[in-house]
DNA sequence: ATGGCCAATTTTATTGGA
């Protein structure tokens, strides 16, 4: 018996669809959240996920953002975006119901730099999330996982120092993504490799993936009756070595929870 | 010090990504 959920920013899911249905064929993962899936509903590529049993919901825009959730247990969505309503036009939260828990796919702002004023709407859409974050926990076994653009700790960037004060990296954007955690939820990556080096994102340009100079911007973050059920969180680096990857690893997370593998 | 790659589109440049 395993649960197993996964996330993964998958950088245009049409442009993607070979990576993502090659890993989906050899990991099984029961859950799968994707982030800036670049379509629009309409075109999403349903029929492949259901091939594999897979059904999917999708939040999508054309160009950017869109997020996604493809489950082999049932899918009901509950609600698309933030429940404020805030940035509505951006297609950036998808809330569903799935193998007996609740899970929400999000796609943070990146921000630009923390000059402009996108990075504040980063700072005030974090915000939010921890009020979701508190919302949901209180109902019942929550998990609230994608790429939320903040690497939040000195060993989720490569040089802290060189980084301070850098998108995805300011002490404000950390200081927000700390809120979440303090409404409840655990970040499964650090649970359970509370200490070491480890992105899931590295930058398509200066053979950053070779030289492993990244960050980790993916995270799984659960309410703490699911994190008790966890049983392990990483990262699986092998699809960024891929042909034509997307620049984001996925987070695997497995808790000790009906499943079918 | 800068940019270096990639995807999508309003494509042969531009925008956004992070």
């Amino acid at each position: 018996m395993g649960l197993t959920v996964a996330t993964w920013n998958v950088n245009s899911i049409r442009a993607r669809m070979e990576q993502v249905l090659s890993w989906i064929d050899s990991r099984r993962p029961d859950v799968l959240l994707m982030q800036e899936t670049k379509v629009v509903d309409s075109l999403f590529p349903v029929e492949p996920f259901r091939e594999r049993g897979y059904d999917t919901a999708s939040s999508g825009q054309k160009t950017l953002n869109g997020v996604a959730v493809a489950s082999r247990h049932g899918l009901e969505v509950i609600r698309t975006g933030l429940a404020s309503r805030f940035l509505d036009d951006q297609k950036r939260v998808l809330l569903a119901r799935t193998a007996g828990i609740t899970v929400m796919s999000v796609y943070v702002p990146n921000g630009g730099d923390p000059s402009l004023a996108r990075f504040a709407d980063k700072l005030a859409f974090l915000g939010e999330l921890a009020l979701e974050a508190s919302e949901e926990a209180r109902r019942g076994p929550f998990l609230m996982a994608g790429d939320f653009n903040v690497a939040p700790g000195d060993e989720d960037v490569d040089d802290p120092v060189a980084m301070d004060g850098h998108i995805c990296f300011h002490p404000e954007e950390r200081a927000r993504f700390g809120g979440i955690l303090d409404a409840g939820l655990t970040d499964l990556f650090r649970m359970f490799n509370p200490a070491g080096r480890a992105f899931s994102w590295w930058d398509y340009r200066e053979g950053s993936f070779r030289r492993n100079i990244g960050m980790r911007l993916d995270h799984v973050l659960a309410s703490q009756d699911l994190a008790g059920a966890a049983v392990s969180c990483g990262i699986d680096r092998e699809p960024r070595g891929w042909e034509k990857p997307s620049d984001h690893a996925p987070v695997v997370a497995v808790f000790d929870l009906p499943g079918t593998e």
